[in-house]
DNA sequence: AAAAATACCGGAAACGTTACCGGAAACGGT
DNA sequence: ACCGTTTCCGGTAACGTTTCCGGTATTTTT
């Protein structure tokens, strides 16, 4: 019979059902249950990473004597010290990051969310937010959003859940509803947006300059002759789409040129819908003389399909980009365009970040506005025909 | 006088020096320590993210109890689980994961180091590997080594610290010593080495067929009779940078065509070596008819300089590159390439990874080796000199 | 009705770390 | 030698979770 785990006595023992796949034992004389743990599987032993109390029971001493000695804290003996910092380093002994975490409720780490790290410039921006942060000892941690807002909030739910420090984020083209930035949501951890914001939000933010850029890039269009600008502009949905809109508006307004509405049309950024809007405008009694596309890879599109027409650039209708420098640059001819500094964007966003951190509650969040500049090229000097390459 | 915390009589209570700051008191009567706790800055109440137990404690029921309720365990009654879950949905509590991880040894985050993020082979190569893991449930963390072999160890340190439950490495230029990715110092983690590997390391590999590409694509510069082929590799310690010399080597050879030491140069990969290696060539009393650059934008590079020196391309000088397609396919004339299908490469190293988390010990190690494809565009159709692109 | 089986819950321990604070020994001055 | 002071170390609790297992109440069986 089954002998009692207390009284080690089996008189008094009964059955007492079954529990959790194993029988279940009653022991009247104690008034104990207990099971029959004799069919248990091993207690495999799992990998095994050295911890504080590895090292503390090498020396004979508390753990809490082996922190004090690796934190530098001052209430240790230097010989103890030193001979703790030996073990350990012998030992090969690194502090549990996931502890120390759960413990000082900081875990040196943000999230970023971006709508696609294979766009050069989120790539770039993501650049110049790690090397800002990593100096200031954090880690990133990147998720993307691929332009879905569902992706894009159960992006952000996870990266709270995973108690990061502060929260970097470049909404989706999709997304509208801004709660789940929120300062409630986000428990109230430091947010920083950036390129495409939300004014819903009180946080801090990094935008670009996008009226300005866009006056500026129209009116040097006009500067070179151009008489007729279409624009090819991006969802209406997006901020930054009617912000560029605007300040080609202005520019034209400014020179006493007509606002013509066939003139400007709103796409998804896709190469096909970029083509077909040059279809467009080309069967027009009056076609453009030049374009400017304010997004993406559509400027290149362009200057592709317009190749395969047999029309020239820039003389027959002239092409300006925004942003993308790198491609800009390569492409022939090159391409004129803004510049929009990813790199900057992404070290400021993170320096707004760390200032957050630095100043808690009293951080007032304010807007930076970093300004574009106007890179001139091949694509925009109507009746040069030279290669011309003008860096600001 | 000091009365003591303990009996309350100020009678045995005498000084007993200073600790931390802090004036200490020694009550004779209860053979008792104690400090002076007036002083002490008012104990902050930190933020708070519902817990667990404040969930219990609305409801009256022991943290246990909701844990079983939310994690949808067996031994609860189907009552006390939905008033539970109502609770926990009404105080938004969200398990707080560093603490889940902390209990399992689990993170559900996989480290990721590459060399740059903004070169566009890797940042896709990390969309591959993150839409795979996304969908086993890991988050991913990236680190970019910028080819510094120091990074990159430290970058490694870091993640294993962080306890990420597997690390897939591209290693930087610069590492000829592996021991930061042997299992000994990733605690045996899984790991999954990508494009740059090391045959020091017993792990599981995803590699790009150089040879054969660079084969492939120097038989296509001879179909198109060129006579003097020219290669700008990389790094000599690289060993994608061998492999490819190799594999240009024996398509000359397979050619009856010889080998010329001036022919090969190696650079690292900067623009200006790739100009001066141009204009050495140029100098040569038999300048190459073609080019092979196997990596980067040197390529790009050459097409530039090309451009100013008057030369035709692909007429004067036939220049194929190797990778980067995005590119190739936008630029004038079009590049030939190697695509290298980095997106199918991250996808790869992300499965093996899942599948050693799958099989645990019983995972043998492989090395997994995808294919190029030759996309031939108009830099190497010698004497055709209309626009031509063959997407394979 | 007694015995056996089941259903469901609470308590405790553990994951690895650190902060706090008291104890004891060593030290220093008279 | 005594007492006040300093140094240094250990114990405990806590961070938030889950797992194990015993206890109790309820249900089923005999």
């Amino acid at each position: 019979m089954m002998k009692c785990t207390k009284c080690t006595s089996a008189d008094a023992v009964m059955r007492a059902g079954f529990i959790r796949g194993r029988q279940r034992f009653f022991c009247k004389a104690c008034d104990y249950h207990f099971t029959d743990n004799k069919a248990l599987p091993a207690p495999e032993r799992k990998r095994h990473q050295t911890t504080i109390s590895d090292v503390a029971k090498v020396l004979g001493v508390a753990p809490s004597t082996v922190s004090r000695a690796l934190n530098g804290h001052s209430d240790i003996n230097s010989n103890t010290r030193q001979a703790i910092i030996d073990v350990a380093r012998q030992l090969d002994y690194q502090p549990n990051l996931l502890a120390q975490s759960l413990k000082s409720s900081e875990t040196k780490t943000i999230g970023v969310v971006i709508p696609d790290i294979e766009r050069p410039f989120f790539a770039t921006a993501i650049s110049g937010i790690q090397q800002v942060v990593t100096e200031a000892g954090y880690r990133v941690m990147i998720c993307q959003s691929k332009e879905s807002y569902d992706v894009e909030v159960s992006n952000v739910q996870a990266l709270i859940a995973s108690r990061v420090d502060g929260l970097l984020i470049c909404h989706s083209r999709e997304t509208q509803n801004f709660d789940h930035v929120k300062p409630l949501a986000c428990r109230g951890i430091p947010v920083v947006h950036f390129d495409r914001v939300s004014n819903e939000v009180d946080s801090a933010k990094v935008i670009l300059d996008d009226w300005n850029g866009a006056f500026n890039v129209t009116e040097h269009l006009i500067e070179q002759g151009a008489q007729r600008i279409a624009i090819l502009a991006g969802p209406e949905s997006l901020l930054i789409s009617r912000n560029r809109l605007a300040g080609y508006q202005h520019a034209l307004k400014r020179n006493q040129m007509p606002l013509r509405p066939e003139y400007e049309v709103h796409i998804e950024f896709q190469p096909e819908e970029a083509v077909a809007a040059l279809d467009a405008w080309l069967a027009l009694p009056e076609p453009p003389d030049a374009i400017f596309a304010i997004n993406y890879t559509n400027a290149f599109d362009l200057l592709v399909a317009l190749k395969k027409r047999g029309l020239r650039v820039p003389d027959d209708m002239a092409v300006v980009g925004f942003g993308d420098e790198f491609m800009a640059s390569m492409i022939e001819p090159g391409l004129t365009t803004v510049d929009l500094h990813p790199y900057r964007i992404g070290q400021q966003a993170a320096r707004l970040f760390l200032e957050q951190m630095r100043m808690k509650e009293n951080f007032q969040p304010r807007t930076f506005v970093i300004s574009g500049d106007l890179v001139i090229r091949q694509s925009s000097l109507k009746g040069k025909g030279n290669y011309f390459k003008l860096e600001i």
